[in-house]
DNA sequence: CTATAATTTCAGAAATTACTGAAAATTCAG
DNA sequence: CTGAATTTTCAGTAATTTCTGAAATTATAG
């Protein structure tokens, strides 16, 4: 591996957290390189950068392909394909939030819509479910949210980011014009079912009814 | 394995999710036994219910620990351990994205803080510098942005997102009310450097100089 | 302090994931 | 179409991670 100092630490940072990000050494590289690469890289100038096989490269970028992380480019009187990441790092964050979306979230979220749907018949399974329930809205409000974090433009985002904790102020000074509640019916509310509690302890006793709920387990060998 | 339906489909499902997730099959179910549990489990009751070796519990448990993600309980006239999730799914919440920042973030965050400390020599360098301050400004932001709405109190989170892109509404409004520019000096500006560029295109351009940022390789073999 | 219960550690087995080189498939200039 | 250039697939191997049972450690009741 040849590369300019700086790069090659970067280069080497992002092999090495590649496993706590869900990618293997080999893609985190690639990526990285391409990252700060001035220009498009093709397979063969990726795989003799960091000395991995020419097969390895292309699994890796087949693999940065599907997380739509990088762009494809062909050049005149080349017949190699090329490849760059995408120069907006904004742009960048927005496709992995989504593709993270896509895989850690949504199967989740629909595996629980299913089983709130089921009729819970066990007594274990009664209470499962009214946990299922509150992860399941807690997430649904994630994502709707982050939906709508999306369509807004970078500048808005930046002005909402930079505000920081002070939108809090600002929610407040909005609720003294606008009536008591906030937000309310801004989005939709799942049928019959209680919300999502905001406090500590008493939540779960107020999602649903008549279950074990004392702290001690009671019959769990004297 | 002797569950209720529900709650089995719930723990196997948060097996498989682990990977993706970052952790392992015994790990995600663990966690997922103890978040729809009524009451807290020792470690044999959990190697018990998932099948488990015991030791496999034990490092499981040691993993979910180091998460801060189950709350450990001792019982009266019982030597053993008991575990549970926290009943408030917002703290679960909050918790997670805390580990996982310090994690996945943090330790990026700084190797790019080292890596602009130093005066690149080497030209792709002084590119590379150039992409690595772009991600490390965004990085930044975002986390600082994460931290204050971390010391938000639940309901004004809440509120938050479910305006969700309402608050673009909200903040034109403050804008002509309170001058020209949004959020400026809310957050410290890093020394002497650019911003991050909003746009697309002329992002990389602006913000370091003299340097080759034309699209197509030029000295890619003919 | 001793004996027993409970938990943790750890070396090796099992399972999974990553990587390679060779072969197959695809692309495209001529 | 043909054949060279390029990319992809894939079977086998290497490396890593997960899991287990046995042994060691720790905690505590008596």
């Amino acid at each position: 591996m040849k590369l300019a100092p700086l790069t090659q630490r970067f280069v080497l940072h992002f092999g090495e957290m590649g496993s706590r990000w869900g990618i293997n050494r080999t893609v985190g590289q690639i990526y990285a390189l391409l990252y700060v690469s001035p220009k498009a890289l093709n397979a063969d100038d990726i795989g003799d950068a960091l000395a991995f096989s020419r097969s390895n490269v292309s699994m890796g970028l087949k693999e940065l392909q599907s997380w739509n992380l990088v762009r494809l480019q062909h050049l005149p009187n080349d017949r190699r394909e090329y490849f760059q990441a995408p120069e907006d790092v904004w742009a960048i964050f927005r496709t992995l939030a989504e593709e993270r979306r896509k895989r850690e979230i949504d199967p989740t979220l629909s595996m629980l819509r299913d089983a709130l749907m089921e009729q819970a018949v066990v007594g274990d399974d009664i209470h499962a479910q009214a946990r299922m329930k509150q992860m399941h809205d807690l997430i649904e409000l994630m994502t709707g949210w982050l939906t709508d974090v999306q369509k807004m433009d970078s500048s808005t985002l930046m002005s909402l980011m930079k505000m920081g904790a002070k939108v809090q102020k600002l929610l407040e000074v909005k609720d003294k014009i606008s009536g008591k509640f906030t937000g309310q019916n801004t989005r939709k509310k799942i049928a019959g079912l209680p919300d999502i509690p905001l406090g500590g302890p008493p939540s779960l006793a107020t999602t649903l009814a008549p279950q074990d709920q004392s702290i001690e387990p009671s019959h769990h060998r004297s």
